[in-house]
DNA sequence: CCATGCGCTGAC
DNA sequence: GTCAGCGCATGG
């Protein structure tokens, strides 16, 4: 709580949205140079608070179906990231759109001091969260102020944030929309006034304006005197910051409270109910922004559970399945980004023959994104990946060649992932996806057949253990990569269920030889392949199991655990760098590498795990991580202290007028001129097919 | 925003 | 062995 005449917001507890992208108040700015004002940051995470219903700031709109909830594993990511550098003003990645409004929460945060050489002072109990709503265009309107991620100058690249008031909205064609706007914060100097902005996607509502004490340009806040700084007492202007956020008035000043959390003032007689006097609390948050302290969640402990939760089955004491932690509704660990997810053909570093125990951990290598589906692709596209689960009686598998039949035609009511045949396939979705793959001219009444099948587009098969009911192909357990098939054609017929199915036919065409074959089952073992488990997952069951033994009191030796002991052990031995089949370079790859002289110390130790096989381009992966992005570099330019940065990462450093090496701090000067490795871009587009294409 | 889905689990 | 029914990722 702070009284209006006494004018200063009191230091509060740091609170940023879970969006993670953070404001910043500059107190001090000792050395301009280093920072913009208004710059996004991230953060460590020390607490995390749950929002309560009725709070607007600090997090997206309730109201407005908009929310943000972290992905799996992203929060322990950002957790952990030491050093945390605000002046990259990368906007984090990590958090996703969905709909459960329930699971959003504000986080308390301890901002590190910033390393060495203290550039800048800052009050770090001044920093505010961004209340936000993701708006589409038509939801835009003339007055609205946006978030812009969007570089006016150099408008084929992104990555620059501020904030714009809209003044004009124009739609050139479908896809060509403008926005005109006035920047408010943090744009680029020469386009303070009206700068054009094309459309991108989604644009960022502020849902206070001017709640933070920011303009761009003013830099001095070093102190904020006893007048309003920003309408400078001025009777006639419109001011957020000492008008009544209820009445607009700027009368009774000394009758004024300044909200703890958004800086707003309210007349105590306009609150509902009004407040007699000025209340002896040390904080007072307005009615918008008032938390309930039980639904603190404090350090170290975990989010509460959520209302959407609680009101499922899950959660009923009537239920004992422990859904949510079994294997059936796990989220993801992990996620392939080396390939897009529209990415044709093997995912580098996974060998055919590899072997998952759960569809989920398929998804996490990029082999077979989707959780359940069998089919992974685009409708006007492609397919990518597909399962064979022996779904249906009527397929056939020969090895290097099976019949797959569509999706659809199943009733899922009930909330069912497969269910009866109730009605006829058509050919859409991921069906029509899979026919496109065929080299012919799409036909979905009759189907069609590839004169030339080999150059049908590439799918990534995946056959599970569930399969054995009709193959012999398929693994004794969990699900294995069993490289490139070809659909040669496709065609409609009626099914055993009775209902139109559309079927395909898909013949292998994969240098790498099949699992089945005794050549396939030696490079298995020289590779040393063996069932993947979750990790943890193995010494759960063991302790699940032994549980069970004890209460059953069986003193009988469990085949499994030995099964699971000799898994553990070569999976260690691989981990160690265990003999495998080597990496073959080629010649041209090798005449590269030599070629990339800067980078020769990080290419020798590349090189050194080239016998480990597939651990080779895991390593490579590492090695090649740009510091800012955490991806492999894109663009890379390597510095004169030998880092590799995607151009773009630097790019941005620049334009916050950081002139150092993201990675060691080394000065590169302001008149340094990036230029991407070449030799090192073909090497990374050689091993990584299509990394780049998302980038 | 909504629809789709060849997994997985514990209960019976 | 059979069965209901869940989270989650993905596309559109």
């Amino acid at each position: 709580m702070t009284e209006r005449c006494s004018n200063l917001p009191k230091p509060k507890p740091v609170e940023i949205s879970s969006v993670g992208f953070f404001s910043l108040t500059i107190n001090e700015l000792v050395d301009a140079r280093d920072v913009s004002i208004g710059a996004w940051f991230e953060a460590h995470i020390e607490n995390v608070t749950r929002a309560t219903e009725g709070r607007k700031n600090g997090k997206a709109q309730a109201k407005s179906g908009n929310s943000y909830k972290r992905t799996t594993g992203s929060l322990s990511q950002d957790h952990s990231r030491e050093n945390a550098n605000f002046l990259d003003s990368t906007p984090s990645t990590s958090y996703t759109d969905c709909t459960d409004t329930d699971e959003e929460a504000i986080y308390h945060i301890k901002y590190d001091e910033y390393p060495e050489n203290g550039i800048v002072e800052m009050d770090t109990k001044n920093l505010r969260p961004r209340a936000r709503t993701i708006l589409k265009w038509s939801e835009l309107k003339v007055g609205d102020v946006v978030m812009v991620n969007y570089n006016v100058e150099a408008p084929e690249e992104r990555g620059f944030w501020f904030d714009a008031e809209i003044t004009s909205l124009k739609e050139i064609s479908r896809t060509n929309k403008e926005v005109h706007a006035k920047i408010l914060l943090g744009g680029p100097e020469d386009a303070i006034n009206d700068c054009r902005i094309l459309f991108i996607e989604e644009m960022y509502k502020i849902e206070k304006p001017g709640a933070y004490p920011l303009t761009f340009g003013d830099g001095d806040f070093k102190s904020i005197g006893p007048e309003c700084k920003h309408c400078r007492a001025d009777p006639d202007k419109e001011c957020h910051f000492c008008s009544c956020y209820l009445c607009g008035g700027k009368q009774d000043a000394h009758m004024q409270l300044l909200c703890d959390e958004c800086n707003m003032a309210y007349h105590i007689y306009c609150l509902n109910p009004p407040l007699s006097k000025i209340p002896e609390d040390e904080d007072w948050y307005c009615p918008s922004c008032k938390n309930d302290s039980n639904e603190v969640v404090k350090a170290g402990e975990k989010l509460k559970q959520s209302k959407k939760k609680a009101k499922m089955p899950s959660a009923s004491t009537e239920s004992q399945r422990d859904w949510g932690k079994g294997m059936a509704c796990v989220g993801r660990t992990k996620e392939c980004t080396i390939v897009p997810s529209n990415h044709y053909g093997p995912i580098p570093g996974v060998p055919v023959g590899t072997t998952w125990k759960f569809r989920v951990q398929v998804s996490e290598a990029g082999v077979h994104r989707p959780h359940v589906g069998g089919i992974h692709g685009r409708s006007n596209d492609g397919a990518y990946s597909l399962v064979l689960a022996g779904g249906f009686e009527d397929e056939v598998d020969r090895g290097d060649e099976f019949t797959y039949t569509g999706s659809g035609g199943r009733d899922l009511s009930g909330n069912k992932r497969i269910g009866e045949h109730s009605f006829d396939q058509t050919l859409t979705h991921m069906n029509r996806a899979l026919a496109l793959n065929c080299d012919a001219p799409l036909d979905d009444k009759n189907g069609a057949e590839s004169k030339n099948w080999r150059a049908g587009k590439p799918v990534r098969v995946v056959r599970s253990s569930k399969g054995r009911r009709i193959s012999k192909y398929a693994p004794e357990e969990g699900n294995r990569y069993d490289g490139i098939y070809k659909v040669v054609k496709y065609w409609p017929e009626i099914g055993k269920c009775g209902f139109l199915v559309w079927r395909y036919l898909l013949r292998r065409d994969d240098i790498e030889p099949a699992p089945w074959t005794s050549e396939g089952m030696e490079r298995s073992k020289k590779l040393g392949l063996s069932v993947q488990y979750p990790e943890g997952y193995l010494d759960a069951m063991a302790s699940k199991e032994k549980k069970d033994k004890v209460k059953k009191q069986t003193v009988k030796r469990e085949p499994t655990s030995q099964k699971e002991s000799k898994n553990t052990s070569k999976a260690m031995r691989m981990g160690d760098g265990g003999k495998g089949e080597a990496f073959q370079l080629t010649q041209q790859q090798q005449w590269l590498i030599k070629e990339d002289c800067m980078n020769q110390k990080l290419w020798d130790e590349v090189l050194a795990s080239l016998k480990e096989g597939p651990n080779f381009l895991k390593k490579l992966e590492q090695s090649f991580m740009c510091v800012c992005c955490q991806e492999l570099v894109y663009q890379p330019v390597t510095t004169e202290c030998l880092h590799n940065v995607c151009k773009s990462c630097l790019q941005r450093s620049f334009r916050a007028e950081v002139f150092t090496c993201p990675a060691c701090r080394y000065n590169l000067g302001k008149s340094y001129t990036m230029v991407p490795n070449k030799i090192l871009q073909t090497l990374l587009d050689q091993f990584f097919p299509g990394y780049s294409k998302g980038r």
